[in-house]
RNA sequence: GCGCCCUUAGCUCAGUUGGAUAGAGCAGCCGCCUUCUAAGCGGCAGGUCACUGGUUCGAAUCCAGUAGGGCGCGCCA
């Protein structure tokens, strides 16, 4: 239960008690920012004081005397402009623990999204090497975007477009073929410029000297490009798949730019806009700025971007005849939309940011106003060690590749560190920061709250060794023995979870878990250390086994918060961090 | 030149979609280990939310402009 969805219900029904009619939409209940403020704070009397022609404070008076006739409610109180502060039973905070310890890991789900179905489109790496650590964050960030709304009762699908149609396959299929004959023994020397140098192509060139013998060696490139690409891509996708499992991002559907092209899904796209008069052949003003040397005024089809609020009209053909990328990504956006998915969001580099208006104007286009796009654009990672930029650099360049990034500081650390900062804000990646063992790091600060929850399952074991299935079914009087603040304290934190769920999904901000999680854990550590300084505080106090069972039963419900939301992030929690 | 993003404590960053006295961590200073992991906790200090206007009961948040930083700017994907 998200208890501030809740209270907002019902501080409308006591507005439509004391001024029937009124338009609340404007209405929230939120926790105040001050936790002496009370519990739930609502603006209520400030928004509808107008409308209503009363003072707020007023109205607020005649909103608070309802209010107080709840049985949850402790105290109304009327503070400042005119908010109403909500003080609530200790009773009620028990009632939500017992949520949380009775829907267990899917506790803080809703149907929010009421199974509405979103297509989310993340990593999208070329398929002409493997993935680097600038994919990582959009494929992190994708995947666990994915997860959270499918948290809040979306249907979502997860989704790789397959860029295997443009030039630069053709420079694979080359790269390949010259690895290729390196294979059959053929002393190759430097990589030529304008090919892919990677030692990674090798094993698809000897694939491929497995497959055809000498066949292909000296044969003209039109004999071979084609069975070269597409023998190259799927050897391509197989490491970036691979590199994908060893981040544990998953994808549904991967769709094949050529697949579109070839099943005339681009074409089918571009007479779409035609027949709606939103493409024709016109001269594009010279970019402003640096003008590229070779820039001459040449009439192109263009398609009318500008009609949905892009700067300019965008080129749909190359001067070859072929189609731009755009075209085909057109296309591809038609085509989920046609698949059902009038919800779309794209993760991609921040390098594609001049992209985002005119794929968004294409959206707008294809699904006639109805669909909508959402693009996350992820900033750069900065590679740092000991607070220094750090380059592992390969014989052939500076670039870092996934596998070793993860190798080197595990999958889990990698996925909670990219998540650590909203998408469109630099990401320092500190390789010493990341597996330091101290609050500094967010992974071990929450990891290790969770490890020191399960020491004290552990040891509880020993004294009630069934404390688990007791507490599975928790018994109302036993957990009111929580009474000290900082356990309550805790338990509001918790409740608070559902909210944070709801709204980090509908802003499309994953981060906002890890922020989350942060603090509970600070909560967590600071009601440890209290049972340091005091000991009637400790979570198990042998003789008496009551208390102990609902401070196992908090213990147990910080637990399962914490691995909910290490789940959305595909980070496995740790139980032991010896 | 145009478009998009960014600017919050010495440093790295949150800020609940417009709420009350703007919050964390690090660094600095002061405390806390015979006790469930001190890999931690408590406290002190630190601010013109880049700047200037505007919108309204109310702005770090929305709008306009200015300054600084990043990304991009027909036939790359």
């Amino acid at each position: 239960m998200n208890l501030f969805s809740y209270f907002r219900t019902e501080i409308i029904a006591a507005v439509e008690k004391v001024a029937p009619g009124q338009d609340t939409s404007k209405v929230t209940a939120e926790p105040p920012r001050e936790a002496s403020h009370g519990d739930v704070a609502t603006n209520a009397a400030m928004v509808l004081c107008k409308a209503v022609g009363a003072k707020p404070r007023d109205l607020a008076d005649k909103i608070a005397a309802e209010l107080r006739g709840h049985a949850a409610v402790t105290g109304v109180e009327v503070a400042g402009p005119g908010f109403i502060n909500i003080r609530l039973a200790d009773s009620f905070w028990i009632e939500r623990l017992i949520d949380v310890l009775r829907e267990g890991e899917a506790y803080g789900g809703s149907d929010l999204g009421k199974s509405h179905r979103v297509n989310v489109e993340y990593v999208s790496a070329n398929p002409t090497g493997p993935m680097h650590i600038g994919h990582a964050r959009g494929a992190v960030t994708g995947d666990a975007l994915a997860s959270l709304l499918a948290k809040v009762g979306y249907d979502v699908t997860r989704e790789y477009y397959v860029n295997d149609a443009g030039a630069q396959v053709d420079v694979l299929a080359r790269s390949v073929h010259l690895r290729y004959r390196e294979a059959l023994g053929e002393a190759i020397g430097e990589i030529p410029e304008g090919l892919y140098p990677g030692d990674y192509l090798k094993p698809a060139g000897a694939a491929l000297a497995q497959l055809h013998g000498a066949k292909f060696k000296d044969a003209p490139e039109a004999e071979w490009l084609l069975e070269f690409r597409g023998h190259s891509v799927e050897a391509m996708l197989g490491m970036i798949r691979s590199d994908l499992a060893g981040l544990g991002v998953r994808h549904d559907v991967f769709v094949s730019e050529r697949g579109l092209v070839e099943g005339g899904k681009v074409q089918a796209a571009l007479e779409f806009l035609q027949a709606k008069g939103l493409i024709y052949e016109g001269v594009l003003e010279p970019p402003k700025g640096k003008l590229p040397d070779d820039w001459e005024p040449r009439p192109q089809t263009l398609f009318k971007a500008t009609q949905f609020g892009d700067d300019v009209d965008r080129p749909l053909k190359k001067s070859d005849g072929s189609w731009t990328y755009f075209a085909s990504d057109i296309a591809y956006h038609l085509d989920k939309y046609r698949r059902g998915f009038a919800s779309m969001i794209d993760v991609w580099g921040a390098d594609h940011g001049g992209y985002v208006k005119r794929m968004q104007a294409a959206v707008k286009a294809v699904s006639e106003g109805k669909g909508d796009l959402d693009v996350k654009l992820c900033q750069m990672v900065n590679l740092l060690k000991g607070g220094q930029p750090y380059k592992m650099s390969k014989r052939a360049g500076t670039f870092v590749t996934l596998a070793d990034l993860v190798e080197a500081v595990g999958k889990d650390v990698v996925r909670f560190i990219m998540l650590t900062r909203k998408n469109d804000a630099h990401l320092d990646f500190d390789l010493d920061k990341v597996t330091e063992q101290s609050r500094d790091n967010p992974v071990f600060y929450v990891q290790y709250a969770h490890a020191r929850c399960h020491s004290v399952m552990r040891h509880a074991v020993e004294i009630w060794p069934d404390w688990a299935s007791i507490v599975q079914t928790p018994d109302p009087a036993v957990l009111q023995r929580l009474t000290d603040p900082a356990e309550l304290g805790l338990i509001k934190q918790l409740a608070g979870w559902p909210r944070l769920v709801e709204t980090a999904a509908e802003a499309h901000e994953p981060h906002r878990v890890a922020f989350y999680l942060y603090e509970l854990a600070a909560g967590f550590h600071g009601l440890w250390n209290k049972g340091k300084d005091e000991a009637r505080l400790r979570f198990l106090i042998e003789e008496d086994r009551d208390l102990s069972l609902a401070r196992l039963a908090l213990l147990q419900a910080v637990v399962l918060v914490i691995s909910s939301g290490l789940a959305i992030f595909g980070v496995e929690p740790m139980k032991e961090m010896r």
